[in-house]
Order: C-alpha cells, then sequence, then structure tokens
DNA sequence: GCCTTTTAGTATCGAGTCGATACATAAAAA
DNA sequence: TTTTTATGTATCGACTCGATACTAAAAGGC
C-alpha cells in the first residue's frame, strides 16, 4: 500500500482521461456532463442554475453549453409561470436516446473487471474526499432527495412524500432523483 | 457500503472539480497539468510527446500548450544534439518557483482530513481503475523508472544504475521520477 | 547511396470551454 | 415604491481539442 501522497494526480489523471473520452457523438465532454445530470435531477434540479451548481462553473458558460444541446435539439427550455426567471429543462426523446450511448460506459466496462467490492470501496471513499471538497468550496452535494434531512416520507398513507423545504409533493420518482437543495441527514 | 455503480459518476465530478479549481495563476488547468508532469518526469520523458502520452490529448494541441507554457517563461525548449527531432522541455527557475502555488495542493489540504489509511486505500484502487483503464487505450502507466522492468540497479557496485531498454545510464534521482517507458515489473 | 516509411513536432481551422464583465428581467425586501 | 437580490443571457479574449495538412529528421529496405 502506497503512502496516498499522489492519490490526487491519480484523480486528475483518471478525471482527464475519463474527459478526454467523451468526445463522441458530436458531443462535447461538458455537454455529456450536463445532459447526464439532467436525466438524474428532480425537476427542482433541472434548471440552468442548478447545473451551474453541479458542474461549479459560471453562470455564462452553462448557458452556452446548454444553447449548444438546445441548438442539437436534445433539450428544451421551458418557461416555469409560477417563477419567471426560471426555465425547466427537459430532455427531448433524442436526448434520452442519445445517452444511451454515453461514453462513461466504457469505463464502466473496465470497472467492472475489478473486484465488484473494490469497486464500492472505491466509491465510498471517493464520496468522503468529495464531501470534503465541497465543503471547502461551499458546493452541494447533491444527493438523492430521500436521504435528505427535508425529505418526509409519505406521512398520510397513499399520498405523496413532501419536500419540507421547499414546501412541495414529490413522487416517489422525483423522491428517488438527485436534488440542488438537497442535505444529507445527521 | 453503496453498490459502487455511481463511482465513476463521482470520479469524473471529483476530477471536474481539481480541473477547475486550477484556474489560478494565469494558468489553465491543462497548463499546470503539464508543468506537474515536467517536474516529477525523467529526461527520457521530458518531451513533447511523453506529455502527449501522458495527457491523453493529440500532439497538436499539447504542441499549443507547451507553446503557451514557453510564452510565459515557465519552460524552455532545448534541441537534443543526439536526435534533432526531438525536444527536451526544462522547467525554468519561474516555472519551478510557480509549481509551490500549484492548485492541486489545496484539495491536499481538504484529503488531509480524512484517515490517513482510508486515502492510501483509495490510492490504491484509483491505480488498480487507472490501470484498467489505460489497458484499455493503450495509455502508458508512467510509474516510477525503479518499479520498471527494465530497471538495473547498479550492477557494478558504485556505478550509476541503467535502463535496459534505453541503455542509458540512470541516475538515482533520475530512477526515482516517473517515465514514458516504463513497463511495471511481471 | 537512394528511396520510402516512420517518427517528432508545428500550423491552421472551427466548435466549444471558461472566467470576466456587462446586461436584461423578474421577484423579493425595504 | 424604490432598492436589492436572483436568474439567466450576450460578448470578449485566451485557451482547449480533434482533425487535417504540413516540415524535417531518422531509420529501414534495397
Amino acid at each position: 500500500m502506497k503512502d496516498g501522497s499522489n492519490t490526487l494526480v491519480l484523480l486528475e489523471r483518471l478525471g482527464r482521461l475519463l474527459h478526454n473520452d467523451a468526445h463522441r457523438e458530436d458531443l462535447k465532454p461538458t455537454q455529456w456532463e450536463a445532459l447526464r445530470l439532467l436525466s438524474r435531477a428532480n425537476r427542482f434540479s433541472r434548471s440552468p442554475g442548478a447545473v451551474t451548481a453541479y458542474l461549479g462553473m459560471t453562470k455564462g458558460t452553462v448557458s452556452q453549453t446548454l444553447a449548444a444541446l438546445e441548438r442539437k435539439g436534445l433539450i428544451k427550455k421551458v418557461r416555469v409561470p409560477t417563477d419567471r426567471r426560471n426555465l425547466a429543462l427537459e430532455l427531448t426523446g433524442e436526448g434520452k436516446t442519445l445517452l444511451r450511448k454515453d461514453p462513461l460506459a466504457d469505463l464502466e466496462a473496465a470497472a467492472r473487471r475489478l473486484p465488484k467490492r473494490q469497486m464500492a470501496h472505491l466509491g465510498d471513499n471517493l464520496q468522503d474526499l468529495l464531501t470534503e471538497a465541497l465543503r471547502r468550496r461551499d458546493g452541494r452535494p447533491f444527493g438523492a432527495c430521500k436521504t435528505c434531512r427535508y425529505f418526509q416520507p409519505n406521512v398520510d398513507g397513499g399520498r405523496p412524500h413532501r419536500c419540507g423545504l421547499l414546501e412541495e409533493p414529490l413522487s416517489t420518482q422525483d423522491s428517488q432523483l438527485i436534488c440542488v437543495e438537497q442535505e444529507p441527514l445527521g
């Protein structure tokens, strides 16, 4: 076992490989990441602002990336009536179809050659490091809704779940997706 | 412990954070990476070609990145007399000084808040994943010389070590640096 | 030696990234 | 009703990156 001093160098290098491998299907790596996020985000988190928070870029850049995705017909922007500053981003059919060719799947194949336990371990350790790194930059964890301190599982029997922060009902599906507002339990 | 299915997503996100945090001191993330590699590479590996292999980009892009670093006075290009196609890249004094402000050090501070054993584990697991990923793209590991199958530790007593592949003498310092040609011990 | 092939690196193009800055609206707060 | 804050866009300049075409030097075949 090594001393872990060059762990971050490894991380950066592996991150770069992942990133550079994502020049596919006429999309750029960042565009893939945005698309991927939109497919995993609940309805409070499919906005330019949420993408900005997730990717850690400036909103100007995100605006351009989303404009490119819209030009390519992979997402569409919908005005939200309740707050007209907000935009809701929705994947189109093409967007969903294209996601099946996600270049990340390639490395997944490589990962499958490693012991399952090891990959799970790796995930846990990465999660801890990410949490620590996000704390330092006031970043948001983007965890699943159902692991959030504001999550209220369906209290009244058959009724939908609720988000205690936004005071909104939550479908079971939404509660399994990730959220900008999520704050971990405990 | 999670199932590890989203480990790669974590990896990509953490990689992006690292990358985006590296807009400092009037350098771009990629320029930092190149600079960092040059400070860790032995004399066979301080060339545009080696940087290309390490970063996994095309040589055209690397050529520009190196041109930018040279413009900024951080590296210099030296013609190699033995093979006049080759360029040797050397860090200047400014380059070495600037490296002390490496933005990667920030995350290192974050990492220090995690248990040391855990970081070491993380490093080992990342290394395995990187090895697997590199295998798939015919990438080079860039390991340390002294862990290479061609490394011949000073056979004749006080003489320098040797590289059995390039048939060249190796100073102790060079043997501790990383190398394009490195192939791990079987 | 001559000719072809390979290797190392550069030049240029076009789309995209990214921070910075300035800007437009809309909602919220004073 | 004014500020003030929040959400998103437009534009600029330096850089990234793949693709392609290019130069020059070494290596190999004969």
